[in-house]
DNA sequence: CAACTCCATAACTCAATACTCATTCAGAAT
DNA sequence: ATTCTGAATGAGTATTGAGTTATGGAGTTG
């Protein structure tokens, strides 16, 4: 039985899908997700490209948004995901997205 | 096993959450989910309650993005859903909202 | 204490885009 | 042909948010 995107719910899906809709967000979401546990900002940062304040706000935003947890440690702060839906959606899109790409390369040729 | 999310793919992926992001898109969306066949530019308009400038903008959005189809007939414009998959997003984040609403629900009483 | 590291935040610039209004266009009907 | 309806488009406005730079704060180490 589908759910139903009822008007309040709207926003709130809203939310969610923006925030994963951010190319700096997703290479941010992608490297937690790669990494098995916890990372620190700066890993984060390095891994993904992003200069230090970016990938901070990133975060922060990642963490409002309930997809990530935030864990000081001494002087660092570690992140990891929150939400195994981050996982489903992205193998759910990713799968799409590839047999789309599939798809079109095959009316091309 | 899961998919990749690789460099390439998150462009795309990015795109595909763009679309699925604005508020006034979810609830065209939702009107064509509703909607069992297709609708012309009027009724979307009017059941999502968007004007009619507004609608056009984003129904033809949501075309170049590949979640819908047009099809003229006549005077009017009908347009439909293509993809299957944006129901099943729809099923997905729609229930972990919901999931959601429901534990911090709980947790505040 | 001083120096250093890691992170957060403020101020700012810049680009993107949602919305509205007005206009234009195409097809249909009279 | 004129009129009417449904849809697309352009201009203009306002808002939003990503990125950078620079600074400050908290913790650590020498």
């Amino acid at each position: 039985m589908p759910h139903q995107l009822t008007n309040p719910m709207i926003k709130e899906v809203s939310g969610l899908f923006i925030a994963l809709s951010e190319r700096s967000r997703l290479k941010v979401l992608r490297t937690l997700l790669d990494a098995k546990g916890p990372l620190s900002q700066g890993a984060v940062a390095k891994a993904s490209g992003l200069k230090q304040a970016n990938a901070s706000k990133h975060l922060a935003y990642l963490v409002r948004a309930g997809l990530a947890s935030r864990e000081p440690e001494g002087n660092t702060v570690y992140f990891s995901l929150v939400m195994p839906l981050v996982g489903d959606i992205c193998n759910l899109v990713c799968g799409h997205v590839s047999e789309r790409a599939r798809t079109t390369y095959k009316s091309l040729r």
